[in-house]
DNA sequence: AATGAATGAGCCTTCATTCAT
DNA sequence: GATGAATGAAGGCTCATTCAT
């Protein structure tokens, strides 16, 4: 009978997990504002009180999803590393395709790329938390490769802004996703078109990256 | 008494008018639900009740603000007209410039870009409306330089993609602005930076759809 | 047709004195906490956001009601007024029978009493409030008379002292009513019985002074 | 196993007796209504659902705090006895002194008398407790001192309306406690204050206690 | 016996909307 | 036509209480 208490305590972590994955959906389809804690609870199955009992207030919930989210995303996406061994040029297509995964990532976690969108919109403490834990490593990996690509430093200030010109091209499809819908309805984002898009930002990026190459290194 | 009739009407359509600057400053501030009437009244020094009063609802005014917003932008900025006169790459350029110079406009109307970055997260009828009028024209001349570019017609599979590699480029700033912020905090965007950023991008992109030029068409 | 501005403002008028009515008697009752808004709104006959919309909060409209009855009372009670040509065992008399006449003071304004019976147990700013306006004018009064009766200045340490031995056989039957009735469940507190309590207390107060006379003035 | 039984209960017995504490500290400080169970447990270092446990509910607590005061005070405070050795006057100085010693009480149990201040301006069950077990003792043991100080039979009108006005001149300060701290915020009640006070009530109540002497009875 | 996660009623407050004037 | 007092639904949050363990 003292097998009872990790059996709570599991209860509990399952309860509060099927709270975040609510609150991940509701704010992502409503907004901070307008997403409800009655709507929460009840897609999660929980009481009207348990976002309360289990996260003090709304807003701490808020925060506490965001984190939730990152948790996932690492499990689910095992850090980029920089494999040194490969070409700059495949290195490139590496990251964008895997940036265009994240971003398209579907299934039970959908609602982390429209979370991320909204902070965009309307910053709140999450944005800080997300751009230190999740945007800035990403950033400075794809600044290394842009660095390796130009030949030159990862302190030049070219790199930034070559990388934002390859990382616009990715993240436009999550931003303008709307808008790419209603200009090209017959748009699809499945595992074959995903590809062929790396593909051509791969392209477009390392055909634009040419005339800014370091003369000399 | 039946003088002041003419002079009432006036008077009625300035309160119009303050109620949809007010609404738009507010909309774009707090997004639709965080918005409220009353504030939205008492930014145009009217009524509480003159919202339902003069647009029947909260909903009703607010796809009114965009008809509004997109008629005053055409007077700001009378279309961007193809000028055949031009080379392709100086159209791209003075294209890049004007989408920059819109998404960065400052001044009264600073709000009109931001209720459209509000809108892609969060579509509603106010979208259709916005393609419509104002994205899909822009649009359709983006794709008459880039097929100048490519050599190929405007209908071709490559035109809409080489077309996102560029706009993405630019909405980027105007979407991921709060992140740019906090990655680079010195980072402005005043007259010249924009300039510069006109430069970038445009040398980034005409470089970029060099390897999708056809071969002969 | 014009008159219907100042009709209006009576009906408001109305509105917002039946909630203060309502709002002592149920803060008398029930205690800050313990009162509801609802409650309140439902005795006045207003809807249940009529104390928001006329003032703002529960705590704002509780204040108010102090204010009301501080307002009140001046209305009822002109204000007790040293009669320099009386005698001071005169005035001691009438202090404690406007005391007690205060205390007891049946009908529609029975609650005053009981509200600042309840900020003695738990003092809000409130407190403050009756404190300056209602308290120390009364008490400055009972000074004097009791300075002319010890020959002494007012200044003198006896005087606060003796005041409060007279005062306080005056609340004592506001602050222990409850005690009161439970050893004495016969007593009541007609106009009888008050004229005779004014006289015991006045006659035994007179007599307790006596020792702290002055030997000399 | 049966061994730890003792043990348990004495544990139990030691929770019960410091949520009584606690209790008793949080319903003085807060009122019955503000004072949550939560803190009442906390403070008691027990768990949540120990009140409803132990007590059954939260105004079975309440009840249950007072019994328990009650008890404590007789074991603190040897019940006063009429030491009719001693002359009347003394007798009354004594119990001048007394009460004013249980009502200024400082230390682990000073909420006692907050709690019986509550009490007065809210009755419940608890003040019949009171009122039977503490009050009407000391009262009835009052009334034989001034009745002999009276010279008349304890019966008679005069001794409960004299015996009110001593008393009430010792739990004023308890009772306007808030009061008399904003009239006069240099006034402490230190043991000095306390015994200079029970000197002056004993003087002014001594001296007015002689025009209602009994002539001869 | 004792715990603490979970409950649901109820509170204060906000807000778009209505309606008498 | 235009106002603003009034409405009532709904939201976030608190709290005593319950119940499975």
């Amino acid at each position: 009978m003292k097998l009872n208490v990790p059996a709570i305590a599991a209860e509990q972590a399952q309860t509060r997990q099927q709270l975040l994955e609510a609150a991940g959906e509701v704010f992502a389809e409503r907004g901070f504002r307008s997403a409800t804690v009655r709507e929460i609870c009840q897609r999660a199955g929980a009481n009207i009180a348990a976002v309360n009992y289990h996260f003090g207030d709304k807003e701490k919930l808020y925060l506490e999803v965001f984190r939730y989210s990152q948790q996932k995303e690492l499990e689910r996406f095992p850090q980029l590393r920089k494999s040194a061994d490969l070409p700059p040029e495949k290195q490139l297509h590496a990251f964008i395709s895997a940036l265009l995964q994240r971003i398209f990532n579907k299934g039970d976690a959908s609602w982390h790329g429209l979370l991320m969108l909204r902070e965009m919109t309307e910053p709140t403490a999450a944005l800080d938390f997300i751009v230190a834990e999740k945007i800035r490593p990403m950033s400075e990996h794809l600044w290394e490769i842009i660095a390796e690509l130009l030949g030159c430093r990862v302190e030049d200030d070219r790199v930034p802004r070559c990388s934002f010109s390859v990382v616009s091209q990715c993240v436009f499809y999550c931003h303008s996703r709307a808008v790419v819908e209603r200009l090209h309805p017959d748009q699809t984002f499945d595992q074959k078109s995903l590809d062929e898009l790396a593909e051509h930002i791969t392209k477009f990026s390392l055909a634009g990256l040419k005339p800014f190459r370091a003369v000399k290194k």
